[in-house]
DNA sequence: ATTATATTCATCCGACTGGGTGAATATCTA
DNA sequence: TAGATATTCACCCAGTCGGATGAATATAAT
C-alpha cells in the first residue's frame, strides 16, 4: 500500500506537461526556481507550486544556499515507475505468448473459436 | 502539444492504485466490467468510472457483446510513457557522466569546489 | 538603513476527481 | 410477457488542482 501510494504520487506528479518540462530542464543540471520558471508563461508562484508537487513525489531535491533554492533530480521514483511499467508489459507479453501457444495447440482451437476469447482466467 | 496532452492523460490514468490494479488484472486477459469490479470493495459504478478513465487514456479497449462489455489492454500508451521515462533517464545519465568527466578534469576542479556545483548550464 | 532579489504564504476561483446512491437502459432468460 | 442481469446515467459531496494575485519573509547588495 505504501509503495502504491508512492506510485500514485509519482504518476500524478508526472501527469502534467509543465512538470515534465521542469524535470527535463533539471536533467541538464541543477537550477534555481527562477531559472526553471523563466521559460514558462505562468507565474513564478505557479512554478513554485509545481516544484513543491515534484518534491512531494520525491522526484526533485532542494538544496538551500542563502536565498537561493537549488533543485536537482532524484531518479529513484522514476525508476520505480519504469519498473512497474516493465512488469506490466512483461505480463502482457506473457499473456500474448500464452494465447499464441494456445492457438498452436490442436483441440483447443475449436472451443476457442466457438467461445468468445480468453476471459475465464481467475474464478 | 497533442503528444503531451496524451501523456498527461496516460499518466493521470495511471496515478491511481485501483486503476493500476485493473490494468494488472487485464494483463491476464479480457474481462467484463463485473469481473473486474469483483475483487474491489468499491461500488460497480466507481469501477465503471475508472474504466471510462482508462479508456479515455487509450489504455483499454471495449468490445460489446450483447449486454456484456469486454475490456482488454492497449499497450501503445504504456509504450509511450515508457519511452518518455527512458529518454529522461538517459538525459539524466548523460548529465551524471558529464559531471564525472568534469571532476576528472584537472583545472576545473578548484573552480567547482569554490563555486556551488553545476548550475549555469543554459543561460 | 535602504533597496533589490529570491522565494514562499495566504487566498480566491473554476474545474475535475473519486466515492457514493438511485434510477434508467439494454439484453438475456424463463 | 415478466423478471433477472449487466452496465451506464444523473446527481451529490468533499477534496484537490492549476492558475492568478497580493502580501510576507529572508537574504544580498548598495
Amino acid at each position: 500500500m505504501t509503495a502504491s501510494h508512492k506510485l500514485d504520487d509519482t504518476f500524478a506528479a508526472l501527469a502534467d506537461q509543465t512538470r515534465r518540462a521542469l524535470l527535463a530542464k533539471l536533467a541538464e543540471g541543477e537550477a534555481r526556481v527562477t531559472d526553471l520558471a523563466a521559460p514558462f508563461a505562468i507565474s513564478l508562484n505557479s512554478v513554485s507550486k509545481h516544484i513543491r508537487r515534484l518534491e512531494r513525489a520525491g522526484l526533485v531535491h532542494r538544496r538551500l544556499e542563502g536565498r537561493e533554492h537549488f533543485l536537482s533530480l532524484s531518479t529513484r521514483p522514476l525508476n520505480e515507475v519504469a519498473a512497474w511499467i516493465e512488469a506490466q508489459r512483461r505480463a502482457w507479453s506473457d499473456q500474448l505468448a500464452a494465447l499464441h501457444e494456445m492457438l498452436q495447440g490442436e483441440d483447443d482451437v475449436a472451443k476457442l473459436a466457438g467461445r468468445r476469447g480468453l476471459r475465464r482466467v481467475k474464478k
